[in-house]
DNA sequence: AGCAGGTTTGACGGCCCGTCAGATGAGCGG
DNA sequence: CCGCTCATCTGACGGGCCGTCAAACCTGCT
C-alpha cells in the first residue's frame, strides 16, 4: 500500500508539491499555536506560507482536512510512550516508572497541545475522522494500561470492580485535562511538582493496586 | 449591586429587550448543540431567533460574548452537586454517595455538554474570561473534594503524597473527559454501567482512601 | 527550442461580519 | 385619540474570507 500523499483531485503529488503542502501545514501549525482554531483562516495560512489562497485547496478539501493532517502527525509521537508502561508495575519499586511516564506524557502534551485541543474538541463533537485519529493515537497506551489492570486483578492487587478499559480511559482523561488545567492550578497554590506527584500517585495506585 | 443586564452601549435594558436577548441566547444554544462552535454564525442565530443581524450586536459585543453568557448560565446548575460530597466519605457505607454524585454529575454534563466543551476549549487556549467562569463553576466542588482529601489524610486513610487541590482537579478532569469519551468507550466494549462503576470506584477510593 | 505534464495563480460570485443612520414600537401627557 | 419621546429594531453597506474556475506558470524531457 502506497500511502503517497494525494492532492484534492486524487493525483499523486511530486516533490515540489509535497514541499508546498508541508509549508502550508507548518504555517497552519504556527497559526494554530498562536491564535487557536477559532481564528484559523485559510487566507492567513497561505499568506504565512507565501502562496496563493487557491493553492491551499489543491492539498486540502477544507480547513478541517488540514487540521486533521496535523493531528495525524501527532499520532506517531505518542506511540513511544508505551515503553514506559512496560513491564507491568507490580512492586513499590516500579513507582519511578510511573513518574517517568507522567513526565514523558507531559512533554508530549506540551509539544502538541494546540493540535490536541482541536482534535479532542472535534472528536467530542462527533466528528468521525477526528475520533479515529484520536483512537489511533491513544489505543496503544489504552490497551497497555488495560492490560496492567487485568494483570493486577489476576494477582489480586487491583479491585475487580474496575473495568480495565474504562480505567485506562479514565487515567488518560485525567492526564490530558489536568495538564491543560495546570497553569490555573498553580495560581491556586498547587506547585507543578505537587501536581506531578499527585498524578503519579493516583496513576500508580490505580494501575498497580499498590498503596503509595 | 444591581446586576442588570446591559446592552452593548452600556444602557440598562427594558423588558422587551431582555426578551429579545434571551431569544438570541436560546437560539445560540440550540445551534451550538446542533452544529458545534466552529459552525456558529451570528446570521444563523438571528435568523433562528427571528431578528435582524444588527440586533445581535445590541446585546453582545461578538460571538464570544454570547457564548460566555451561555457558560454563565451553566454555572448555577453545578453548585447543587456539592451536596453529594457531604459529609466526608469515611466508611464503605458511603460508597453509594459516590455513585449518586457521579450520576448527578453525568446528568449535569449531558445537559450542558455543548457549552462546556467550548468553555473548556477557550479556557485552555488562555482566554481569561472563560477561565474565570470555569473556575467559578468548579470551585465549590474542587474545594469540597480537596477538603475530603485533607480530612482523609488527617485520619490516616489517604496517602500524604496527594496534593489535595491537585487531586480534586484530577478527579474533575477524569469525570469531564470520560463523559465526553463515553460513546467511543461503549463501542470498544465497556458498557455505560461498567464506565460508571469504574468512575465511582476510582473517585471513592481516591477521595476517601477506602479500598472498594 | 518545444512539448507535456504537474503546479501555481488571479479573479470572481457568494456569504458572513460589524456598523451605521433611520424606521418602528410602546408608553404617556394632553 | 393624538402626537411626542425614548427604547428598540432594522435595512443596507463596505470589508473580508470562502471555495472554484480557467489560465498562466514551471520543470524535465526529447
Amino acid at each position: 500500500m502506497a500511502d503517497d500523499v494525494l492532492a484534492t483531485d486524487g493525483r499523486v503529488i511530486g516533490e515540489r508539491a509535497a514541499a508546498t503542502r508541508q509549508r502550508l501545514l507548518d504555517a497552519a501549525l504556527a497559526l494554530l499555536q498562536r491564535d487557536g482554531v477559532l481564528d484559523l483562516k485559510v487566507v492567513d495560512i497561505t499568506r504565512e506560507a507565501g502562496a496563493a489562497p487557491a493553492t491551499f485547496y489543491q492539498y486540502f478539501a477544507d480547513l478541517d482536512a488540514a487540521v486533521l493532517a496535523l493531528a495525524e502527525m501527532a499520532v506517531d509521537d505518542e506511540a513511544p510512550l508505551v515503553d514506559f508502561l512496560q513491564p507491568v508495575w507490580s512492586s513499590p519499586a516500579d513507582h519511578p516508572r510511573a513518574a517517568a511516564f507522567v513526565d514523558a506524557y507531559t512533554t508530549y502534551w506540551n509539544d502538541h497541545q494546540a493540535v490536541l485541543l482541536v482534535r479532542n474538541l472535534k472528536a467530542e463533537q462527533g466528528d468521525i475522522e477526528f475520533r479515529a485519529v484520536r483512537t489511533r493515537a491513544n489505543l496503544l497506551l489504552l490497551r497497555r494500561m488495560a492490560d496492567m489492570v487485568t494483570a493486577g486483578q489476576a494477582a489480586g492487587r487491583v479491585s475487580p470492580l474496575l473495568d480495565p478499559f474504562a480505567t485506562a480511559a479514565a487515567m488518560m482523561s485525567m492526564l490530558d485535562r489536568l495538564l491543560a488545567y495546570s497553569n490555573e492550578l498553580r495560581r491556586r497554590g498547587s506547585s507543578k511538582e505537587a501536581q506531578r506527584d499527585t498524578l503519579v500517585a493516583i496513576l500508580f495506585h490505580t494501575l498497580s493496586g499498590i498503596a503509595a
